[in-house]
DNA sequence: CATGAATGAGCCTTCATTCAT
DNA sequence: TATGAATGAAGGCTCATTCAT
């Protein structure tokens, strides 16, 4: 019995490190550079032993996005969890979104990443199942939040309008903003100084123009995410 | 001199015909599809031409987003113009974007993959600042409306924030959003249906959070941009 | 000695189990298709497994090259003591030639697989031995029946020739008539419509050039033939 | 003029160059030991080089196939051309297949790998169709010789038999000999000591069986037959 | 004995780049 | 300047064989 677990932990093990030493590689310097035999030559195991794991390269890929799509659910989720009003609650699935691009970049590269073609195209139709499984819960997740805040009386959607076209709008303005931060190379240069805050900022603009109550000044916000932010991270989650 | 210009001239068609062989494969099939011998079959030169006209093939991707984003900075001019008041004038930027993205999707696909780091390094650094002033003349243009705005009286940027971080979060919504509509495999699955309609009345909202004057309905905002729309398209610009 | 003589049957019957599984795959989809990775799935016992009873993949060709050999050596032998008069009992070796082929052909592609030297040469050499011995014992049988025919007066070889040397040309008649039928894509379209019924009729003319008493007609050997090809397959011989 | 003409010679020497090396490796390891690697590595060019010359690895075997078989068929037409007389020129095509498997081993063996059903299926169509041709070709050749002979009233092809199917007895006698020679690990151990003089006798014997005319001894056979075999490879043919 | 993860040489193929002509 | 053959490192992947458990 014992013996068995530990072999099987072993395998798993390596699958994890496997992971863990393709995922900077993947994220740092492309698709291209990821090699099988630099994967193998860092982690001082034969190129056969990868290839007992990963069927072929794209699978490693799908892998990694899964983890990070998978690691965003969870924080969406339990961001989501942390408070009973509607418009703390959708500042809390913000707030996971800033962590997640600046505390996970890597795993936000990876996602990114998947949102080329060629990559997407390539992987094993299981696996993309599996993507969009994620994509649709998380996002049931932030639809969820709006619907409550609908059924509260704290937020009137607009006709017209689906609860997710409305998430829509804030995820376009937080996934935007945070893959320019990673992309422009000189944001800064541009004259946009804090990028993270000034979206903060606008996200607030958008839900006053939502008229999401109940109404909290930009500096309640402020304090209130970075409380919430801390919450986020904390005991082992789902 | 003649003799001269007429092979300049030649040399100058040449490059735009590389890159026009080059681009829609960039788009259509990825970097790795993009080689220098298929480039070369086409043209119907040998590969040597090739490279007397550019260095290495990341030159070539470097060129084609130098001439994608200048397309974008051009149609930005154009759209700024078309009015008097400032919010049209922000509103036909939108439009703009939307046009850029919509009509010119190659040109939209090549930008985002000069948003991966490899190829980005891998370019010529005069290619690299060419591509950073074209960033910055397109920023300039819209800071240049908002800070039109401001002078009108039509507009108050927050305390603590430049009019081009106010920007910033019109281009990280309409960028955003964008990039979800091209790379999201199933957007209608996950139950947003329009999502060019939703943006624009997010923008609109948006707008009516910072308070920027004249307020309109946004019917009139979307009957007003289909005519700015028509117009970004005119006689050939600068 | 009960217990260890149950263990030999079933080490025995793993033996055999492995040849029935890697004959189909080695006749239908050649040498290189032969896995052990597969052959160990399909048996659904270990690779190591396999290599207890195999020391390499060839060891496995040549094992089945001598079942091959074997069975078409028994065949011969049950032919060859169908009838007392010698020219009966040549015919219906070439009868059992022809039943190997066509009913047996996968043992006869296996063996042509053999002829193939690289195979041959990595086969240990006790394989080959016993292959050649195989051979032999073959040869024997037929030569035998020559042997016989000259003894009783039925047959005069010609002078400078060994019985084994009149053998071989009705060997090389049939295995080339065989190995062009398996292998010629397209026999028919170069004009041979019945190729087996015509080396028939060449293995009839070339027993009546030698002179091979008693004389019978074509359609008199056609029957023949058929009577005794029915006989070959009886009870379990040898 | 002179400088491209050079440069084609030069191409079209290196890819019989290639075909040279490939050839005996082929022949004496089998088409597995056939590697890209090993043929650059011969040829002190490098891989890449291989490549430009022919697409991939299957294209090397199946030019090799098809010089092999262009040889047999010059051979075929050079002796059935050497003499007026029906027999004779029959016995100079025996004759050719003698010299093209001793004197052409190799051909003689690519031949045979060909009819490897996994090499032939890889081959490109083209190719395939061509070897077709060339059987064909070839066996025009002897049937026509046939049909001369009946038309000149020196041999009766038996009913329900085309000369094709006559051809075919000969073809898998001389075909069938020396494939077994080329295969038989010790043909002498079993007993045929010359197996070639003994399948002129076989043929010669066959032809006699047909009553083929004018009847010549075996002994005027055999030096007919050298006196042939010296002017099949005269000055260059076809 | 059975297991199956690990091995690593080897395979075929691609392609950006160079350079002699 | 134009050419395109030559280059050779690199890529993804296979598989017979070994050996610790």
């Amino acid at each position: 019995m014992e013996t068995l677990s530990r072999k099987q932990r072993e395998i798993s093990d390596r699958e994890r490190q496997i992971l863990a030493l393709a995922r900077p590689i993947l994220v740092h310097e492309g698709y291209q550079a990821l090699s099988m035999d630099r994967l193998a030559a860092q982690m001082e195991y034969a190129k056969g032993t990868l290839y007992n794991h990963f069927p072929n390269k794209e699978e490693i890929v799908a892998a990694l996005a899964i983890e990070s799509l998978e690691l965003r659910r969870k924080m969406f989720e339990r961001a989501s969890l942390l408070s009973p009003i509607s418009r703390h609650r959708m500042m809390a699935i913000g707030c996971a979104c800033d962590l997640y691009t600046q505390e996970c970049a890597e795993h936000f590269a990876v996602e990114q990443m998947l949102r080329n073609s060629v990559i997407w195209q390539k992987s094993s139709e299981k696996r993309q199942v599996l993507i969009q499984q994620c994509e649709m819960r998380a996002m049931s997740v932030v639809a969820g939040v709006v619907r409550d805040a609908v059924a509260a009386g704290d937020l009137t959607v607009p006709e017209h309008m689906s609860a997710e076209e409305l998430v829509f709008g804030f995820w376009s303005l937080t996934y935007g903003s945070h893959a320019l931060i990673a992309s422009s190379p000189s944001l800064s240069e541009v004259g946009v100084n804090d990028p993270v805050r000034s979206i903060r900022y606008h996200g607030w603009t958008l839900m006053n123009g939502y008229q999401w109550k109940p109404f909290i000044s930009f500096d309640e916000t402020e304090s209130l995410m970075h409380q919430l932010g801390e919450r986020i991270f904390g005991d082992e989650p789902n």
